[in-house]
DNA sequence: TTGTACGCGTTATCAG
DNA sequence: CTGATAACGCGTACAA
């Protein structure tokens, strides 16, 4: 690999030379600067990142942390967040799975937005206390490095529990995430206080874990024990097509005998037919703001946590009673 | 940050001895080595990645580069290629854009996995010549340092268009991805290939860009013609996507009066009354060997090109005529 | 077990 | 005021 000794080498000149040329420093005539740089592009010379990152204690290196890649979600999430740290010349990676948690500990990246439940709030903790900045966008978490960006959920869950009031029903199932997401937490708490400010509501909790295949089984239990119509809220857009998925093969009609809505309006809730009632925000601007959140926090700037906010959309999938 | 250097004093030895410990080198009494490893646990060490790979030339880090985040499509590739390089004890990060493109060069990372238009093939070459190591999975570039992984879009395509005309269909649109996509032209060609094999057919090509727009724009055009059923051939599912949303708003019916099949099998095709015919391969699969591929090519195995074969999936939106 | 020379840039200090 | 010398940063691994 070319480094700078042996552009110095080429170029007569020492290598302090050479570095300050490529840092545009002006120790260096700007005559000796050209003909350095020019040699530099001559010889296709890279930085090492390593040997940089050594001496600067920084490497311009911001990582994106998920549970996993599937999320049809999480597109717009990371364009956006691509957005912001790109603006201020970082570049962002994106990881998944226990082993990438030592990227931050290494001192690989600069700093990391949390969307992943396999880090556990004790090792965000850790990793703060030892001056790690972090920007978490799926939990409750106070500390000086930490920064939350959060879903304004139990704003979300009050307008699904009240639309579906609103449009007449009065029994109620909800398919919740699974009992360590703090999102299905926020959400269902909001859901309970609804609904207890509503009397003569029959509630039923069906737990579930935010996959497709939950929203089947609570489809197949519901279709069960029918009686007559019911509402149902999954507690995101991915259960909600499950129970879709399953109820397509029954003889239930959803908008008519069951009246579903979801949380997070994926793209393939668009999709159904008739159209999946659900939450709405951007989440473009919901990865932009942590991006940017965490790159002030980086620099030394003092944040306020923020909150994304969300809005109803609707969908012939509830139908009034 | 705590170094080796505080857990020498602390233990009372030297650097070296601490590192030799670390790393488990029979070197040193396992007494001393235990004190040391405790020692460690307790100050909360990790070796600083940066001057790790400053010695050992190399990050143990395996670069995946897409095109965007946005592809519902990623999910499952992008897990296979973890699933790969985790088992040979790599670290997969996932990068887009111009800007990350000098993490390669950098030697930030030990190789890329490309699925990335944004890289020229020129590029690429540049990088093959200095020595890094490249799968590619979305062209074909031969190099002793490039490996291949490539989808069989001849085998795929051609079974698309068989199936067509088995279907008795003998006016066909095809609209293609963009004119610089490599999947496009090997699909297309074999289009052109299958159909010039058959007397009698009506074949016409549409540009497109492999977005949805692109399968809205397509399918207005070919409500406007129309004087008869016809079938469409969409290079991939989510310009199909997009032709089906357009026609919802008509009065044309997929799969009576345009026939649609697409490439790729994405998961909203299966969520469409009628389902979407189309092509299906395990993503999967792809990701996983192209990850293994790569760290054999880093390892120094010469290895061979592959190919990730496909397989045809009927649906309704393709009627027989 | 330990001293030490690396790896490769950055930057403070010093000489011309 | 230009440019060279050298001391870092932090682990690794050879020689002693």
């Amino acid at each position: 690999m070319v480094s700078i000794k042996d552009i110095a080498r080429k170029a007569g000149v020492s290598i302090s030379t050479v570095s300050y040329a490529l840092n545009g420093s002006p120790k260096v005539t700007d005559e000796t600067s050209a003909k350095i740089l020019a040699i530099a592009k001559e010889l296709n010379y890279v930085p090492n990142a390593a040997a940089r990152n050594l001496k600067k204690r920084e490497t311009k290196i911001i990582g994106a942390f998920l549970t996993d890649f599937s999320g049809a979600f999480y597109g717009e999430l990371l364009q956006g967040m691509k957005e912001g740290v790109n603006r201020s010349g970082y570049d962002l990676i994106v990881c998944s799975g226990k082993q990438s948690h030592l990227l931050l500990p290494q001192r690989m990246i600069d700093g990391a937005i949390i969307l992943d439940a396999t880090f556990s709030n004790e090792e965000l903790l850790k990793f703060a206390d030892l001056g790690h900045k972090l920007v978490v966008m799926d939990r409750d978490l106070d500390h000086p490095n930490v920064n939350q960006v959060l879903l304004d959920n139990k704003a979300g869950a009050t307008l699904a529990t009240e639309y579906l009031i609103e449009m007449g029903h009065r029994k109620l199932y909800v398919v919740t995430g699974p009992k360590d997401s703090f999102d299905s937490r926020q959400r269902l708490q909001a859901v309970k206080q609804t609904v207890g400010r509503i009397p003569d509501i029959e509630y039923i909790e069906i737990e579930g874990d935010f996959n497709k295949s939950a929203g089947e089984l609570a489809g197949k239990r519901i279709a069960q024990e029918y009686s007559g119509p019911v509402a149902v809220f999954c507690l995101n857009d991915e259960m909600a097509i499950g129970m879709y998925d399953y109820l397509a093969t029954t003889d239930f009609r959803v908008g008519r005998d069951i009246h579903l809505i979801g949380f997070d309006n994926i793209e393939v809730s668009g999709y159904t037919k008739p159209r999946l009632a659900t939450i709405d925000y951007s989440k473009r601007k919901w990865g932009m703001l942590a991006s940017e959140q965490l790159i002030k926090l980086i620099a030394g700037d003092d944040v306020d946590h923020e909150r994304i906010y969300v809005t109803l959309v609707k969908g012939d999938s509830v139908g009034q009673l």
